[in-house]
RNA sequence: UGGGGAGUGGCCAAGCGGCAAGGCAACGGUCUUUGGAACCGUGUACCGUAGGUUCGAAUCCUACCUCCCCAGCCA
């Protein structure tokens, strides 16, 4: 259910209270304006989701208009390359910013006349203090700062030195800009903070025109002023930095928008910050940025999730200001929610175990008519080669099955999916003891799966004729980390000790059925019985690589899980 | 021991003075040509703690406890 298809009234979190009371009162003409301001120094995940649903979501259902901005303030760390994935990302996740793609690096010009007029105001000063200094200046959590020497420099001598600094007649980190406010301040971030820096670095969209660069607070609440937005919503790290944007704005005497905080989301068995997602794909512990175990919005998408999914799940945990920490399987509760009525099925044998069928006449070929999804019959039907050699699942045989074992076992006989019933009358192994074949004998009166005399089976097998199935590799996917909480580590170990040494495991020689040839990446399908999985990027037309994108519930599984 | 936030069943989260929604998870069961899906059922939540106000408090007051954020010329 995407956000954009419920402009239902009524509050449901209490952002949107805060809007619906700021409606009430007539604030702002009725208007409501949100944004996504991402730095692109990294690519998107399933948090920025959380954000881009929440300030999107605002948008549609108070009629109101919504921007992708990106704050590219630090030219050092930012790169085309993010930027790119996260327009992507965005787009993908069905939010629309229309004709309004904006970054703060169309506002230097501005926020370099804003600095001039707090200099002017006697607001701001270019200081001399080193970095170290600086830091030594500010004071502690307990100790106020002190002021710095610079501190009182004549308007004249501001504004010439800060049009040196433009000019770049100073190396970086000879001086800075700093707003005049309190350094006794018990909010640090009030204690005559940077404004600008001296920077002599390329800038991915303004080339080599400054060499100065606004910090992040001075650019961010002005840049939301100049696009009029209404209602600022951030993280809560963000809180204490309110002040110190309502003391620009009030100075600058310039557009006040509304800040609102809310608690990003915490994710189990994964990591959300992007400095630890950037190690891992630094330190190979994944394939790159869009490796289908990573969090990251292109993770998920080659991982198989839908938009939908990531959405309904983005409407489901809520919005509030404690620090949560979600559990995954919502996520993927999501998912299979979406999936199950969508996705097409499909049969598949991913661990191969051979089956003939002994009065099966050799070189007969029936097609079997299955359907394509028992969720919406509209997708129709599809034919299904069955022949006298089939591939059944290793799983679905045991020679000595325990009580609740209902598949295929010695004289025990269950029905192939859409096909016949069969019963297994003897067991080939090699020389090591290992099952390698099944001989079985099938009963031509059930075809398409009941028995005229009535008699039941307790179990449905999938099943791929030898003759027509395509080979594959497919990828399972576990969680990235082993414990919910990464962070959870010994003395002197950090999260990389609680990573999931199989979160990936590749099953090479898959046999799946003919229907799906030819499939371009990214279709998703059902394999029946196992799990929904789509197509990778990797596959080629001689061999089908598909990543496993999550599981179908089992409750086998738990039975034989309680049983050892 | 400065400032800013938060504490409701295993995990999220409603609740805004009148006698604790919902979802996920877990556990039973029904049904089933996916052990899928669907459907039905299961939790004495002493609402962080202790006091107080009130006929009545998760909701108001006081004190305390715990957790998170802030000392980048990062965002």
């Amino acid at each position: 259910m995407p956000p954009a298809e419920i402009p239902a009234p009524g509050a449901t979190n209490f952002i949107h209270e805060i809007i619906e009371a700021d409606l009430r009162a007539g604030k702002n003409g009725g208007r409501v304006h949100t944004r996504f301001p991402p730095e692109p120094n990294g690519y998107l995940h399933i948090g920025h989701a959380k954000s881009i649903c929440l300030n999107y979501g605002i948008a549609k259902k108070y009629n109101g208009k919504f921007n992708l901005r990106f704050d590219d303030t630090n030219p050092t760390k930012e790169d085309q390359e993010y930027i790119d994935s996260i327009i992507e990302d965005v787009r993908w996740l069905g939010a629309d910013w229309e004709d309004r793609l904006f970054y703060a690096s169309d506002y230097f010009e501005q926020l370099y006349e804003f600095a001039i007029k707090l200099i002017k105001k006697g607001k701001a000063y270019v200081d001399h203090l080193s970095a170290e200094e600086i830091r030594e200046y500010r004071g502690t959590l307990t100790e106020p700062g002190r002021e710095s020497p610079y501190r009182n420099r004549s308007v004249e001598e501001n504004l010439a030195l800060f049009e040196q600094m433009r000019r770049g007649d100073f190396p970086d980190g000879t001086c800075v800009l700093r707003a005049k406010i309190d350094m006794a301040s018990p909010n640090l971030n009030m204690r005559d903070p940077v404004l600008y820096r001296i920077l002599h670095a390329e800038h991915h969209r303004t080339g080599n025109t400054w060499c100065i660069y606004p910090m992040y607070d001075f650019a961010h609440g002005q840049s939301d002023s100049i696009e009029g937005i209404t209602h600022s919503i951030c993280t809560l790290e963000f809180e204490d930095h309110r002040p110190l944007y309502d003391w620009f704005l009030d100075e600058l005497e310039i557009y006040h928008p509304q800040q609102i905080e809310f608690a990003r989301l915490n994710l189990t068995n994964t990591v959300l910050s992007k400095r630890k997602l950037l190690r891992l794909v630094r330190d190979g512990h994944v394939r790159g940025w869009d490796d289908p175990r990573m969090p990251t919005i292109s993770g998920l998408r080659r991982r198989g999730y839908t938009p939908e999914a990531i959405r309904d799940f983005c409407e489901r945990i809520g919005v509030s200001k404690s620090n949560s920490i979600v559990d995954i399987a919502l996520l993927e509760h999501c998912l299979r929610q979406d999936l199950n009525l969508r996705v097409p099925r499909v049969m598949a044998v991913l661990r191969p175990l051979r089956v003939v069928i002994e009065n099966y006449p050799e070189g007969q070929v029936e097609y079997m008519e299955a359907v394509n999804n028992p969720e919406d019959p509209a997708m129709g039907t599809r034919q299904v080669p069955f022949s006298r050699v089939l591939y059944i699942e290793q799983d679905d045989f045991m020679e000595d099955p325990p009580a609740k074992f209902y598949r295929l076992a010695p004289g025990r006989e269950v029905r192939l999916r859409y096909a016949y019933f069969i019963k297994c009358v003897d067991v080939v192994k090699d020389a090591r003891g290992q099952v390698v074949e099944l001989r079985c004998t099938y009963d031509p009166a059930t075809r398409g799966g009941d028995a005229p005399d009535g008699r039941k089976v307790k179990a449905t097998l999938h099943w791929v004729s030898a003759a027509h199935a395509l080979q594959a590799e497919a990828r399972l996917y576990d969680h990235l980390f082993l414990k919910a909480n990464p962070d959870d580590v010994e003395e002197g170990q950090d999260f990389t000790a609680n990573l999931n040494p199989n979160s990936l495991e590749i099953v090479p020689n898959c046999w799946v059925e003919p229907s799906v040839a030819g499939a371009a990446p990214g279709t998703r399908y059902q394999f029946e019985r196992i799990a929904y999985f789509c197509v990778d990027p990797d596959s080629t037309p001689e061999k089908l690589v598909f990543n496993r994108t999550v599981s179908l519930r089992d409750k086998w599984a738990k039975i034989a899980a309680k049983g050892e």
